[in-house]
Order: C-alpha cells, then sequence, then structure tokens
DNA sequence: GTTGAGCGTT
C-alpha cells in the first residue's frame, strides 16, 4: 500500500534501517515493498525525494524489525534486478539525525545527545538541488557546467577510490562546523550581493582614476561601440553609476546645516 | 524526455 512515506517515522526504535542504492528514479515505497517485504518484516519504507520536484533521489531507506531479516534481505536483495537496475542493499550507516547507527540498528534518541557529530567523509550530497540551483542561479552556459561537474564527480570517485584509507579525520568540522544544514542550503541566498555591490561601488568611486587606467581595452572592444561620439555614453554610464559625484566628498553638508544653526 | 554517487521524512 502506499502509506509508505504519508507521515513521518512511525517508530524508529529497535529498527533496523537498510540503504538502498542505485535504484531507478521511478522505483518507489511500493515497488521495494514486495521485494524487501518477501525476506523479513519491513517497518517502513522511505525514500528521499526532491522537494521542489518531488522526483526521487535514486536511493530509499528500508527498516526492518529484526536485524537477522534486515541481513538477509541485505544478502539476498543486494545485487537483485529491480526495474531494470541493479539495486545496491547495505545497511545504513547513519541515521536520521545524522548520527552514525549501530549496525543498521537505530537505537533511541539518545544518539542526538551523543554529540560530537561524529562527522562522515566529507562528501558532496544533494546533487539534484545542487543541480537545479545551478540551472536557476547562473545562466550561465549549462553545458560546461555539466561537463565540469560531471569530470570533478569522476575525479573524486577516482580519488576516494583509489586512496581509501587516507581521508578518515581530514577536518570534518570545516564542513560541517557551518551550520551547513540540509534546508538552509535552499533557504538561504536571499540578500547578499547587496554587501559586494556596495564594496564593489565604494571600490570603484575610490578607484575612480584607477578605473580609467584599464579603460583603453574598451576602445578596442570585442563588442561593437555604440556611438563612440554621438553623445556621451561615458556620460551617460558615470550618471548612472554615481548620482551623487560628490556623494563621497567628506565635507557635504553636514558642516552647513550645522551653520546655519545659531 | 534527461541524470547515477550517495545515507532519510513530520
Amino acid at each position: 500500500m502506499s502509506h509508505f512515506g504519508r507521515t513521518g517515522p512511525p517508530d524508529i526504535t529497535d529498527t533496523y534501517s537498510l540503504l538502498v542504492l542505485n535504484i531507478t528514479f521511478r522505483t518507489t515505497a511500493d515497488d521495494l515493498f514486495p521485494y524487501f517485504d518477501k525476506y523479513g518484516k519491513v517497518v517502513d519504507i522511505f525514500i528521499p525525494r526532491n522537494r521542489r520536484t518531488g522526483d526521487s533521489r535514486g536511493f530509499a531507506f528500508v527498516r526492518y524489525k529484526y536485524a537477522e531479516e534486515a541481513q538477509k534481505a541485505v544478502d539476498r536483495l543486494d545485487g537483485k534486478v529491480v526495474d531494470g537496475r541493479e539495486i545496491t542493499v547495505q545497511f545504513a550507516k547513519y541515521g536520521p539525525n545524522a548520527e552514525r547507527i549501530d549496525k543498521g540498528r537505530i537505537s533511541e534518541s539518545f544518539s542526538k545527545s551523543s554529540y560530537r557529530s561524529r562527522s562522515r567523509s566529507p562528501r558532496r550530497r544533494y546533487r539534484d538541488d545542487y543541480r537545479d540551483r545551478d540551472y536557476k542561479r547562473r545562466s550561465r552556459s549549462r553545458s560546461f557546467d555539466r561537463h565540469d561537474r560531471d569530470r570533478y564527480r569522476g575525479r573524486d570517485r577516482d580519488y576516494r577510490r583509489r586512496s581509501r584509507s587516507r581521508s578518515r579525520s581530514d577536518s570534518p568540522d570545516y564542513y560541517r562546523g557551518r551550520g551547513r544544514g540540509s534546508y538552509d542550503d535552499e533557504h538561504r541566498g536571499r540578500s547578499r550581493s547587496r554587501s559586494r555591490s556596495q564594496s564593489r561601488s565604494r571600490s570603484m568611486d575610490s578607484a575612480s582614476p584607477a578605473r580609467r587606467s584599464p579603460t583603453p581595452r574598451r576602445s578596442a572592444s570585442p563588442h561593437r561601440s555604440p556611438s563612440p561620439r554621438s553623445g556621451s555614453p561615458d556620460r551617460h554610464s558615470g550618471d548612472r553609476r554615481s548620482p551623487t559625484p560628490h556623494g563621497v566628498s567628506p565635507a557635504d553638508r553636514p558642516a552647513d546645516s550645522r551653520s546655519q544653526s545659531p
């Protein structure tokens, strides 16, 4: 039935979580239910999906009631072809609260107090989110992004595969100690160009003379010149950029206002 | 219509 994912976790106490990887993007909990239910009592099946698109992320979590059943399912379903794709079943290493689990068994919530955030490997996550965000945020060449991402992925994978006993405690706090939550990634990113804009504006104003230095290139700019002498493009541009040319002047009007008052 | 390493929701 489709009673999976409708509500939150029913009772994750004394339950063994199994991570199912490599599943198709259209595979749902209902599709995996029969497969796992055949080998044991499935308490709940959860498939992380994108909050925006709602598409499956490609993996699912199956919770068993007993470890023996879970182990059996892992042994039997690991490598099984589901929906035309070979799925990977293994014990979940991390719990819902980003905490380590003991052999896939979810203990009580005391894990939260375990603190220390053992921090897992600084691996990247939320591929979909990043991709989606990138598309919306920057309207640059997508092909480049795609290639770049792919290239990085391959390198990362190879790198990880090559040296396994290398990254173990590099600097997990670096990635985790920044308050980088899963939700923050989506919500954050609202007003931040303001600071930069101001900084830039100031920099330009301050370096007004300096800015003129590298201007010669403008003459030989690749893009055509609209009207080099048909009007005053320079003035126009300057006007828009600096509405108040004397705004940066230290002695502008504060003294004046004060002077007028006796 | 696409993608493919990974560790999760109220």
